[in-house]
DNA sequence: CTTGTTACCGATACCGGTATCGATAACACC
DNA sequence: GGTGTTATCGATACCGGTATCGGTAACAAG
């Protein structure tokens, strides 16, 4: 058992054969003979020799790594998208790596040039909304790029997600139609969390078609929690005790929101919508309003898409993949 | 803007000096002077160059990479982790390389070897229960090892965890000495998630010495989640109406036990105990009992270790950094 | 015996950086 | 002028693999 790595010059060396013979044997290549096949695996073995995916990627020019850029690990969210492309990537060798941003724009700048000096087969990033000298980057590398997520924007290359400015509006049409008048909203941080930014626009837009607006809202600044969402919850139904309806800017602040609502025994009366869909909402005792964001099936297709397979049965063809959020537990108030 | 990849020699070419002479002003060591430096930085700016890590690491034989195994990504539990330990990489210029298992233990080996093979310069693995052949590849391997999240075992290197046959004991315990006499179980797949079963194993050790044990148990064969654990909740309850506390396998599972208890309008009567301390679990209009762990205490002294840097303020010294979860939530009833 | 074919193997160059050593020029000093 | 010192730069080897081409031996065919 060496304790240092071995090369392959040393399994060479202990089979008694040359360097690229070796190479050859441990690849499966033809032009080696089974007795010379067996001698290079057994000093293999002997020697525990694990091959060097620098020297192979830098020499074949290729790597198999996908570059996977999120702004967070807090909820579970992005690890079930991650999930996903772990699971899309499955069986094709490819290995994801994965880089934080913190919902940073210059760390996401800084991570993505990190990412891209390790010559990745394929990137993913989180979003449209990047800087444009990060978009510039991103271009230049001469990598398939891959925006999850976001639609609203215009993409560098391949685009998986859903319209947020859609989901809102589509929320707010069905929670209207549901009979709701009185909106409260509740969310935070949406200077960094875009996407939940959008999803207020999109649904105040309908909103005002309607000639109605939020009659109260409140926005935390730290990142969203089921704590956070109970807490701002308990807040604005003190302030406004009248309201109907709550949009949050996702399921773990409506989740925080319905307990707030059990806690303050209003549970029946208002109707708290959320945005994702999470198994947590489904298993709840409290009906919450969702959008069902398919997070763990965007990671597949993103996956698919950086392994260069056709995807098949995709909701639209090409380099944009759609998708529209089923809404679900609205219901009459 | 190159649509390709340029290279330090093509930088260099741009710049009128040698390839040796771009690398020294890029990387600012001396022997450059400032007017060289300038025309260096112009040309890289001007290509887009961004360094080629697989030549740099295989030149310096060193990598910036911790390689990190953890067994699943579907509950909140291992992103926690996992954050932690990019926090506790943060501004060491490291970065983590995460691979998922299943609590696949040939998947494992098959992971870790690959992780392997990028010559990482840490690698961080969940629990001390690797088979031998994987255990045998990272001792050969020549690089530190971290073991996080559990210590009942023999560890290889570094340990950062928790005892999970400990953590059962002293929930029993507590349990007991609050006045619980008829105990249930519930938990799913613990013949992959061995964290859980020792947990259990210790749990019921400290029945039996009291004379107790669980009268009744539910054991699903999916990965825990809410869902999950409210089912097997409503079935034991109806199976066995007289318990006075349910032992779960953790916060996923306690959490949808305390919503299948509410609406069987039985809340107050019974104590369900998980494990983890979840913020989720914090903010539940329900109190259930829990062991916090420290996750993301344990993912960013894994981080640490991985960088080299000297952990100040640690619970324990040494090579193994221990954890002593608190109990929370224990009523009397 | 010569020639051609096939099976197997090795020598060499290269991927894109860095370490090392040596070269050159400018300048100071004797 | 000869010599030493310093600042700046380039040529070369190397990291650990793979691609490519050429070499050798064995054997069959003429």
């Amino acid at each position: 058992m060496g304790l240092r790595k071995s090369t392959l010059e040393e399994v060479a060396a202990a089979a008694g054969v040359s360097k690229m013979t070796a190479s050859r044997a441990l690849r499966g290549a033809p032009d080696v003979s089974a007795e010379t096949r067996q001698r290079v695996l057994e000093a293999t073995e002997l020697l525990g020799y694990v091959g060097n995916r620098l020297a192979l990627s830098l020499s074949s020019q290729k790597t198999n790594l996908v570059a996977v850029v999120v702004p967070s690990m807090s909820n579970i969210v992005f690890p079930e998208v991650l999930a996903g492309i772990s699971a899309g990537l499955e069986g094709s060798g490819m290995q994801a790596v994965f880089g934080l941003t913190d919902y940073d724009a210059r760390k996401e700048r800084d991570v993505i040039r990190d990412m891209l000096s390790w010559r990745p087969s394929a990137i993913v990033v989180t979003g449209l909304d990047q800087p444009e000298d990060t978009v510039k980057m991103l271009r230049s590398a001469d990598v398939p790029v891959i925006q999850i997520m976001d639609l609203d924007g215009t993409p560098i290359d391949f685009n998986v997600g859903l319209s947020h400015g859609k989901a809102g509006e589509e929320m707010a049409r069905a929670l209207i139609a549901a009979g709701r008048k009185r909106f409260g909203y509740i969310g935070s941080a949406l200077e960094r969390d875009l996407r939940a930014a959008k999803r207020k626009a999109g649904f105040e837009r309908v909103l005002h078609e309607n000639h109605l607006s939020f009659i109260g809202q409140r926005l935390g600044d730290t990142l969203s929690s089921v704590g956070l969402g109970k807490y701002l919850t308990h807040q604005l139904l003190r302030a406004e005790p009248n309201l109907d309806c709550i949009y949050y800017s996702n399921d773990d602040m409506a989740v925080g929101g319905a307990f707030a609502g059990l806690e303050a025994s209003r549970s029946g009366e208002i109707l708290m919508a959320g945005f994702n869909g999470l198994d947590l909402a489904a298993a709840l005792p409290l009906r919450i309003a969702t959008s069902k964001s398919p997070l763990r099936m965007i990671g597949e297709i993103a996956g698919r898409l950086a392994r260069g397979s056709t995807a098949p049965n995709l909701p639209s063809t090409g380099k944009i993949i759609a998708f529209v959020p089923e809404i679900t537990g609205v219901h009459q108030g």
